[in-house]
DNA sequence: GTCTATACTACGATAGAC
DNA sequence: GTCTATCGTAGTATAGAC
């Protein structure tokens, strides 16, 4: 299938150096085929990026789709279990955040997070607003002391810990003293991670 | 100062194009000026773009210097001071995070921390390197049952919280169903930001 | 210092052969 | 379906006038 590899490229080049940046020419070339396969599969340039967007979204709900439907099941149990599956959805978050093969998709939505377009809105219906509803639902349960807003800005702010790992990488290699993130420091990061959000759901009203 | 002008835009058009993707003619253009001075102040299109990074990280620095250097006094004093001192540099963080001001900086640096070029080493070492070494220590002193590679990354974690408000901006907006985030969502995150550093600061070793 | 003019390369789109 | 060839546009760099 030479649309898929056109899929791939078209994913890392975008990422890498933006729409407008990203090359028709180098993208077919990258992928072995001639310019115009582009025109003929995705219709030219644009209809590209957004089957490219589309691909992540598809990426990501297949990775996180078993963590996700524990923790739509933990949603009305009780509290020590909406807790466990919360945090089984953030470590899986930050394993995607720390594993080698999110490093082109997070590069191509970072870019659409700062300046989102059409494709944003594909990423976040298909992937990424499922699974934000349902930890905002856990927060709630693990955080009855929290209104609905500070509910929402807790889930959000908890996934920026794992975010930082890809968002922050090359901050996060130098502050570690690292050339890159390995089996070790993942295993550091994944326990802060889970010790510190542990700690913010486990905090009880006074 | 016209090179003033040009580094304003240029910061803008390469954090929202890219390198390759911004363009020399378009950044004159928009800076009054012919594109032959971008050759003329800066060399041509790459020493413009080592010259945005450095403006960026001075910027940085100036805005950063008081809670730093209340941070630093603290380090050596009570748990407690330590605390509140680190609580106040990641509000500030915060802080810029939300500021409209930092949006073009932003999406300057986080393309640089996705494929880090010569650009980083100079906004690592000159702006973020003095910030981040500052908070391990004062996280080191009010986490004592943490190791230093523990700390390190309870560091990193915690600007993670902060950071989320722009790298994940446009989730940040759809989540707390907002449009952009106003100054009430800035007050409610940033209280959500202290009170979650505050309880992960505040865990005492079992 | 800042401009205009120009040389050269690469871009995306498309037409048409096979 | 995939290729080559070509068109018009826009990119960076540079030379030289003022």
């Amino acid at each position: 299938m030479i649309s898929l590899r056109l899929l791939d490229v078209a994913i890392d080049r975008f990422g890498r150096h933006g729409f407008e940046g990203a090359s028709t020419r180098d993208i077919a070339r990258a992928s072995g085929t001639a310019m115009s396969s582009i025109t003929y599969h995705f219709g030219g340039k644009e209809g590209l990026y957004l089957a490219a967007a589309e691909h992540i979204g598809k990426a990501i709900s297949e990775r996180q789709a078993a963590p996700l439907a524990a923790a739509r099941a933990a949603a009305e149990g009780p509290r020590r279990a909406a807790v466990e599956a919360l945090l089984a959805v953030i470590d899986g978050f930050a394993q995607m955040m720390l594993a080698d093969e999110s490093a082109p998709w997070a590069r191509f939505i970072m870019r659409e997070q700062q300046a989102p377009t059409q494709a944003f809105e594909r990423l976040w219906s298909g992937a990424m607003r499922p699974i934000a509803e349902t930890c905002v639902r856990l927060v709630a349960r693990a955080r009855p002391d929290l209104d609905e807003r500070e509910a929402r800005a807790t889930a959000l702010l908890l996934f920026g810990q794992a975010m930082i790992l890809r968002a922050g990488r090359a901050s996060a290699c130098r502050l570690l003293g690292l050339e890159a993130l390995d089996a070790e420091a993942a295993t550091l990061l994944r326990a802060r991670i889970r010790a510190n959000a542990l700690c913010i759901l486990s905090e009880t009203p006074r």
